[in-house]
DNA sequence: AGGTCCAACTTGTCCTATAAGCTGATGACA
DNA sequence: TGTCATCAGCTTATAGGACAAGTTGGACCT
């Protein structure tokens, strides 16, 4: 199986279509096709050496991403980025440093508006069994303090499981999407391990709240634990800033 | 171009693969893949009458929309309800009244988190040139009072347009999600054409806030916008039960 | 100059063939 | 009899070639 001049053949860890998919939003970042027009299946197929096929499914990834406009007879043309599914992971993985910088702090605004009245909700109609999951995975968070992986794993968990509480399947859909942060903040929350510490305080703050099955307390703790996380990323901010002017 | 014993032909509207990813989605969610084993691209390829290709990307819509699994060697399989995307407009369209029903209440009490957060954050950096926008908007809907569906294609370009004043581009994403909910409800504010006159008052009283650059007063009256929506909702919410438990 | 029409290009669909990955059942071995 | 390796048969992934159908821009005619 022979490629084109681009090289695709790093690892296999998708399939050619994502792979493809991934080299061509690279690009349109870059800003290859300013005029909006953007290559054919043909072109694609002949630049990366891959079949009509596999060019296809690769348009049709990117027009499920919003990223362009794909119909019969006409050309492909490149939608405005301000329109792009910016909630796809996929496409997350696919942005250079900077916008995914700049996303990261959009999400957390976002998680600071829906986190705390999640929580609130979850609080007026948590069942017991959820509230033994909590219980475990609180548990398991305190135990894995020195593997910041593998904790943050769980806290992923234990959010969802409250977003899952609140009964509200368009919520816990956005909530789903945004699962791309844990992956990105990553770097971050592991430079300050001390941060884990708080966060399992901070947690059990919140479980305690949806024991007693009180709303207010549950969105008043929720709210704290989230500044907390806030601050952090806009202290990140600040060093990219400052590192960036460095420059 | 003969069909299988499916009839799809009604219109071509959409391209075949997304007929039958329809049509596929109707079956599961009547519960026809139980044990939870989809049909495989040839089982759709014989049974709707399609190539293969095209029962391929039916698979490709129906695994980007999370309701399958789809990997190579292994058999498709439906995934749990819980986590399809229902913020995709396709998947929706698909949907039996009554669950669309309840998302539209789910989905409402996501706008009630967000839009007036939204446009208190739109007020606070909102340019002159989208005031402009507002109100020509504002000027359209009074116009087109007697038209409801025209009425609430300005209505939803008015609140995108302070969703993209807010300046976020996750919160733009997610509320642009919602765009299905433009369709469904027409159904029902057609039937309250009074509902009308009341919103053109909320939306005005929403641009002289923008306008002041007044974030509190701003969201202020998103909020009762709002309240007037979810009460006309709860309102046909009443009359679904009383309807069903008549039958 | 303006309008009509067609040729070239583009995506949509079909067919057939081969590669690659998974699963379950068969059968060898302890 | 129980355990484990192997493989046949299923599945999706990719390739190549053909034709249908829709769009666009330019050639051509008036």
């Amino acid at each position: 199986m022979q490629r084109g001049q681009e090289s695709l053949d790093a690892v296999k860890v998708r399939t050619l279509p994502v792979q493809v998919a991934a080299h061509l939003t690279r690009r349109i970042v870059r800003g290859d096709f300013e005029d909006g027009r953007a290559p054919s299946e043909l072109d694609i197929s002949r630049e990366f050496g891959v079949s009509r096929v596999v060019a296809r499914e690769t348009l049709k990834i990117l027009a499920s991403l919003d990223i362009v406009d794909v119909a019969q007879g006409r050309r492909v043309v490149v939608r405005p980025r301000a329109e792009w599914d910016y909630l796809s992971p996929l496409l997350i993985e696919w942005l250079p440093e900077e916008i995914v910088g700049e996303l990261l702090q959009e999400l957390d605004q976002m998680r600071v508006l829906l986190e705390p009245e999640l929580a609130a909700m979850a609080a007026a109609s948590i069942t017991d069994e959820t509230l033994n999951r909590l219980r475990d995975e609180l548990d398991r968070m305190a135990a894995l303090e020195g593997d910041p992986d593998a904790y943050l794993e769980v806290d992923h968990e234990f959010h969802m499981e409250i977003c899952r509480a609140a009964d509200n399947r368009i919520l816990d859909r956005i909530m789903y999407s945004a699962r791309w942060l844990g992956t990105a903040s990553r770097r971050i929350t592991n430079e300050a391990p001390a941060a884990l510490r708080k966060a399992t305080a901070d947690h059990a703050e919140i479980y305690e709240a949806l024991l007693a099955r009180d709303p207010a307390r549950a969105r008043a703790a929720m709210r704290k634990h989230l500044s907390n996380n806030s601050a952090l990323l806009a202290e990140k901010k600040q060093q990219t800033k400052r590192a960036a002017r460095r420059r």
